[in-house]
RNA sequence: GGCGGCGUAGCCAAGUGGCAAGGCGAGGGACUGCAAAUCCCUUAUUCCCCGGUUCGAAUCCGGGCGCCGCCUCCA
C-alpha cells in the first residue's frame, strides 16, 4: 500500500516505501504541563505511526524529552527547587497526559540529560571538522561552514543577516551561529566537558538522539511548523555537516493550533492545558477534532468546535453500539458488500494522500450513513453488523471508536430488562404516564431507552472517557 | 521586508483538470401514544476577486485583496 507524504524539505509529496519506518518526533520541554496545542503533533503523528503499523510495517518511534533548558531553570528558581525536580515532575505528567490523549508510548523516550556525554563527543567532532568553535566555554556552530544552510526553511543567509530581529551576540563570529554548548552560570545544572562545565544547547539533542537510536538517514522527522526555523534547520546543519549524509528523508510539520486565529502559546496566555480539555470533552472528541482537519493546516480551537466533535463521536457510537446489539443473522447482499468495500478503498486512498485523516473520517461517516440506509430499507442485521465491524477496523489506527458499549453488571442488566418488559406491558395498556416515568427515571440513572419497531433497546450514556 | 501556507454552504471541513465528500446546526416530511434514534427532502448553479490557458477549472497560469505562521524561546 503506497503512502505519499508532503515533505517540507522537498516541498512535494514523497513516497514512503520502507518496511521498517524510523521516525523522530520532537517532544516536550518539561517545565510545565503540556497545553492542548502541544498535543497536536503527539496525536497526529501517533495516528500516523499506528496507521503504518496497521499496514504491517515496523515503526521505530522516537520522541525526546528536553529536561535541561532555560525554562526549566527559571521555573526551578521561581519554586526554589532543583531543576531536576521540575524536570522529573513534568516528565511524569507528560506521560500521564499522553495516556489521557490516547497516545501510545513512543518506542524510545530519550532524555537530554542521558545524552550529555554523547552530545559532548558529537560537538568535539564538529569542532575537529571545522564546523564549530569555542569562545569562553561556549561552543557555537558556524553557519557559514555549511553552505546548504537554509534549505529546509527556504531562507537565504544574506536576508537573515539583514533582518533586524536577530540578537547580536559579541561572542559569535556570525549572528546566525547558534550555541551547541553553553558554559554554566552559577547555580545552573552542569556537566563536565573539554570546554569547561556547562550544558548542551537545545538544537543538538535531537540530532544526537536520532543518530544514536535511528541512524542516518532515517525516514521521517516530524514536529510543529514553528520548529522549521531555526530548530530543524539547525539540526540539519549539524548532522549533515558532520556525517555528509542526509539527516532525515521526509520532514513533516503540523500546522498550529490557534485561538480566534492566533497561535496558541503559553507566552500569549491563550492556552488550555491538554488534560483540562480532555477532562471536559473526552479523549475521542479531542482526537476527532484534530483528525478531522488536515494536519498541515492551522486549526482553530473553540468550545463550539470541540462540542461538535463530541457530538459527532457520539453519533458514531450510537450506530456502533446499536448495530452490535443486533442478532447475528441474515445475508449481506452483494450490492451492499460492494458499497462497503468501495468506501473502505476510499478510506485508504484518503490516508495514502498525505495522511488525509479528515477525508478518511468522511469515508467512515459514509459507511455509517450507508448502513443506516441499508437497515432502513429492511436489510438483514448481518449487513449492519458488517458495516459496524468495518468502521471499528478502519478507525483503529486513528485511535477512534474502539470503546465497547458500556454494559451493566449481570443482575443490573436483568433488572433493566425487567423494567423494559413491564414498561412494554404498560404501553400496551396505554398507561403512558407510568411508562414515561420509567423511561425518565432510567434516563436520570444514565440508562437511555429507545423504542424501535423491533423492540426497546437501551444504552448507558457517558461511556467515553 | 523575506520565506512558507491558507481563503470552499450558517459554522467546521475534504477535494487540486471532468457533474462540489463528510460533520455540526437549521427547516419540512416519514416513523412514534409521546420522546429519542433513524430515514427522506431542503440549506454552495458554485468554491475570496479580476483576467488567462483548456472542449472543460474550486482545481493550472498571471495579477490583486484578506488572514495566519516563521524569521527570537515555541508543538
Amino acid at each position: 500500500m503506497g503512502l505519499q507524504l508532503y515533505s517540507t524539505l522537498s516541498r512535494r509529496l514523497e513516497e514512503l516505501s520502507s518496511d521498517t519506518v524510523r521516525m523522530y518526533v520532537c517532544g516536550p520541554t518539561v517545565y510545565d504541563l503540556i497545553h492542548i496545542g502541544n498535543a497536536r503533533p503527539f496525536i497526529v503523528f501517533d495516528a500516523l505511526r499506528r496507521y503504518l503499523k496497521s499496514q504491517g510495517r515496523e515503526v521505530i518511534y522516537v520522541q525526546n524529552i528536553t529536561d535541561v533548558d532555560d525554562k526549566i531553570i527559571n521555573r526551578a528558581r521561581e519554586e526554589g527547587v532543583p531543576a531536576s525536580e521540575i524536570a522529573a515532575r513534568y516528565t511524569e505528567e507528560y506521560f500521564r497526559d499522553l495516556e489521557r490523549l490516547g497516545v501510545n508510548r513512543p518506542t524510545h523516550s530519550p532524555k537530554a540529560t542521558e545524552y550529555v556525554a554523547k552530545m559532548v563527543e558529537f560537538i568535539e567532532k564538529l569542532i575537529e571538522k571545522g564546523h564549530a568553535y569555542v569562545v569562553d566555554g561556549d561552543v557555537y556552530f558556524s553557519v557559514a561552514s555549511f553552505p546548504e544552510y537554509g534549505k529546509l526553511s527556504g531562507k537565504v543567509l544574506e536576508e537573515l543577516k539583514a533582518g533586524a530581529r536577530i540578537a547580536v551576540d559579541e561572542k559569535k563570529r556570525d549572528p546566525l551561529d547558534f550555541a551547541l554548548w553553553k558554559a554554566a552560570k552559577p547555580g545552573e545544572p552542569k556537566w563536565p566537558s573539554p570546554w569547561g562545565e556547562g550544558r548542551p544547547g537545545w538544537h543538538t539533542e535531537c540530532v544526537v538522539m536520532a543518530m544514536d537510536l535511528l541512524g542516518v538517514p532515517f525516514d521521517i522527522h516530524a514536529g510543529g511548523s514553528d520548529l522549521i526555523f531555526p530548530h530543524h534547520e539547525n539540526e540539519i546543519a549539524q548532522a549533515e555537516a558532520l556525517t555528509e549524509k542526509p539527516f532525515a528523508r521526509i520532514w513533516l510539520h503540523n500546522g498550529m493550533l490557534t485561538v480566534r486565529g492566533e497561535k496558541m502559546a503559553k507566552s500569549l496566555g491563550n492556552f488550555a492545558y491538554a488534560r483540562d480539555v480532555v477532562e471536559r470533552y473526552g479523549t475521542e472528541a479531542v482526537r476527532y477534532f484534530y483528525l478531522t482537519r488536515a494536519y498541515r493546516k492551522p486549526l482553530d480551537f473553540s468550545d463550539a468546535a470541540l462540542s461538535e466533535a463530541k457530538r459527532a463521536v457520539e453519533g458514531v457510537y450510537d450506530f456502533l453500539w446499536e448495530a452490535e446489539s443486533l442478532p447475528e443473522e441474515g445475508e449481506i447482499p452483494e450490492a451492499f458488500s460492494v458499497e462497503l468495500s468501495s468506501l473502505e478503498d476510499k478510506f485508504h486512498a484518503r490516508l495514502s494522500d498525505d495522511f488525509d485523516t479528515a477525508g478518511a473520517i468522511g469515508a467512515l461517516q459514509e459507511i455509517v450513513g450507508a448502513a443506516h440506509r441499508f437497515r432502513q430499507a429492511g436489510g438483514d442485521p448481518a449487513g449492519v453488523r458488517a458495516a459496524a465491524a468495518l468502521v471499528r477496523k478502519l478507525a483503529e489506527p486513528l485511535g477512534l471508536f474502539q470503546v465497547e458499549r458500556p454494559r451493566a453488571e449481570g443482575l443490573t442488566e436483568e433488572l433493566i430488562g425487567l423494567l423494559i418488559e413491564l414498561r412494554a406491558e404498560l404501553r400496551k395498556q396505554k398507561d403512558f404516564a407510568l411508562a414515561d416515568r420509567i423511561r425518565a427515571r432510567l434516563a436520570e440513572l444514565g440508562v437511555e431507552l429507545r423504542d424501535t419497531p423491533t423492540g426497546t433497546t437501551w444504552t448507558i450514556k457517558g461511556g467515553d472517557g
